[in-house]
DNA sequence: CGGACAAGCTGA
DNA sequence: CAGCTTGTCCGG
């Protein structure tokens, strides 16, 4: 038996014929992580098919040894796929789709337990919420998962064991197992831990990897458990499908829900995309249930707008206002915190007109302008539009020419503000760091970045001091991703059951964004980006990839040769933004110009765009 | 990636 | 021209 080997070394991309000895014969399969000799080298890599015609004139080495079981011949497949979907490499595929550490068996597969209906806990946070929901969850899931592509949009607040439970119950009848990725490590950690306590057998990714490759168990991960190798599947949940989590951050820049999808067509089962807020992009191509009104509304917390414009400009600091809310929060609430973050380090500032206050947005676009060079002596500043690449007079559309003035919180400075405002004691946290023992520092009132919202498991009150920043920020997905921050906070107060607030402070109290969130409605920013969308030639109406690095010139070069429908646009320097009418053209076109020398970085689906 | 080997540079 | 650096190529 010939194997062809993918050597796991970061600078190869490409496969090597080996023999496989007799005593290897049987165990030595598509997947398997194989150590062959390459150049003199001992390295790892996996055997990604079997070959019956052997290279010619070459005397084939054998594969020294079985290291490990890998990934299912399906996955080897899928992250073939998904190389060519994304235009990179297989190995980073794979790695992802590999035991953590090496197995050499897979444990015995569990039979199916019957578990009696209706003894089903509710856990947790989700302790208030009644049997009524829950009825109406379970029914919604049912109704979704009769289409072969779908998406389940749930209040931020709402129990999503609910409809993982009405999942599993609903495809009992197949055979195989259900696959559910959650958005981040701790929530799949708290997923699997609710679902064993509800008497499932579970197999957290990735440690338990040999466990959801024996199969019987709901099989539970974050992004790279897409990957996991489930021998039979019988549905594919991905919980918080708009997160951002799912797309891997190096290339190939992959996305969960994307591979998801794709497996669960593959093996013909449904897939279920589950979001509070869902996004154009999983939108696209599938079909969306939803809640009734009520129980949508009361799965997110009442906001509380304060319109910064109101504020003196001279006074400094924040409104007295805020200082009201935060005390009223930590009065009746004192067990949980209240949490203000601070839009995110080192952005954009954001430019206001010097009298009234008013952001200097772009007339076309809505965009925030930028100033790029200091005005001479005695004229107003040129005002530059990052997206439609123009330039404008600084002009304010209610008091006319203006002298702009800079926004941005002295990021130091806020904490010290807010406990001189309120008389209360303010902590900052970061991503890791304060608290003894990991946790979060003992303080009423909690500082921080977006993070803290990840951090806190549950709070009183969050209020976004900032909101501007995300609403506004230079890329095309800004409005979602805002409204994605809104449905965090919404649960980590815990919606109107809890009694939770979220207060947003903001020069665009009108935003769609903020509408959306207030009438609990995300269908209203749908509406409003998807034409938008549309008339600048944006996903899901186009594909995007940006080509940067140092070759980029040149692979552009080659791609506008090989493939004549895509558009080459370049904007920032040596970055190209690649436009084709949708993502298989995209791939297609991006395999047609060859492999882009080493340096040359490809991504698909780019973020900061 | 990392070893092999070739071409290029330096100093006596 | 030995001895070293730098660059390019290629792997079964």
């Amino acid at each position: 038996m010939i194997v062809e080997v993918l050597p796991d070394v970061s600078g190869i991309d490409r496969t090597f014929a080996y023999d496989v000895p007799e005593e290897l014969a049987g165990t030595v399969k598509v997947g398997c992580i194989v150590r062959v000799v390459l150049h003199g080298r001992r390295v790892r890599g996996w055997v990604v098919a079997e070959v019956t015609v052997p290279p010619p004139e070459i005397d084939l080495r054998p594969v020294s040894e079985l290291v490990s079981l890998g990934p299912p011949p399906a996955i080897v497949d899928l992250g073939r796929w998904a190389a060519w979907r994304y235009s990179g490499r297989l190995r980073p595929l794979l790695v992802a789709a590999s035991p953590p550490r090496l197995v050499r068996a897979l444990p015995p597969a569990l039979s199916r337990r019957a578990r009696p209906r209706g003894t089903t806990e509710w856990l947790g946070g989700d302790a208030t919420w009644n049997g009524t929901l829950e009825r109406e969850i379970a029914a919604a899931t049912v109704q979704a998962l009769s289409s072969s592509s779908s998406v389940l949009r749930l209040p931020p607040a709402a129990p999503r064991l609910a409809a993982v439970e009405a999942a599993v119950e609903a495809t009992d009848g197949r055979d195989g197992d259900v696959l559910v990725l959650a958005a981040s490590r701790a929530d799949a950690v708290t997923l699997a831990d609710r679902l064993e306590r509800a008497g499932h057998a579970v197999a957290l990714q990735p440690e338990a990897w040999a466990e959801a490759a024996s199969g019987g168990r709901i099989v539970v991960g974050a992004r790279s458990a897409v990957l996991s190798p489930v021998a039979r599947l019988r549905a594919v949940i991905v919980l918080d499908a708009h997160a951002d989590s799912y797309q891997e951050e190096r290339v190939p820049t992959w996305e969960a829900a994307v591979l998801a999808g794709e497996r669960a067509r593959r093996a013909g089962v449904p897939c279920l995309l589950v979001s509070a807020c869902p996004t154009l992009d999983l939108l696209a191509g599938r079909r969306l249930v939803t809640l009734s009104r009520d129980a949508e509304r009361s799965g997110w917390a009442p906001i509380e707008l304060i319109d910064a414009r109101d504020e003196d400009p001279h006074a400094g600091g924040y409104p007295t206002r805020l200082a009201t809310l935060i005390r009223a929060a930590v009065g009746t609430e004192p067990d949980r915190p209240v949490l203000a973050v601070l839009n995110r380090k080192g952005r954009a500032r954001l430019l206001a007109c010097g009298r009234c206050r008013s952001l200097l947005r772009c007339d076309d676009c809505g965009t925030a302008l930028v100033q790029l060079e200091r005005p001479a002596q005695g004229e107003l500043p040129l005002l530059h539009c990052p997206r439609c690449a123009s330039s404008v007079p600084a002009v304010c559309a209610s008091c006319g020419p203006t002298r702009p003035r800079i926004v941005r919180p002295g990021v130091a400075r806020v904490r010290d503000d807010l406990a001189a405002l309120t008389g209360l004691e303010v902590a900052e946290i970061g991503r890791t760091g304060a608290g003894p023992g990991g946790g979060l520092p003992d303080a009423p009132v909690l500082v921080g970045t977006e993070a803290v919202l990840h951090r806190a498991t549950s709070a009183s009150l969050v209020v976004f001091l900032d909101f501007d920043h995300e609403l506004l920020a230079p890329r095309y997905r800004a409005g979602e991703q805002a409204l994605a921050l809104l449905a965090l906070a919404s649960r980590v107060v815990g919606g109107r059951r809890r009694q939770g607030r979220v207060v947003v402070r903001t020069r665009l109290p009108d935003h769609e964004v903020l509408a959306a969130a207030l009438h609990a409605d995300p269908g209203r920013l749908v509406t409003a980006e998807e034409p938008r969308r549309a008339l600048l030639r944006l996903p899901p109406t186009t594909a995007l990839a940006l080509v940067s690095g140092d070759g980029a010139d040149e692979f552009v070069t080659r791609l506008e040769c090989a493939d004549r429908t895509v558009e080459v646009g370049g904007s920032a320097a040596g970055h190209f933004l690649i436009r084709a009418p949708g993502s298989d053209a995209l791939a297609d076109a991006l395999a047609s110009a060859g492999q882009p020398t080493p340096g040359t970085r490809i991504e698909v689906g780019p973020r900061q765009v």
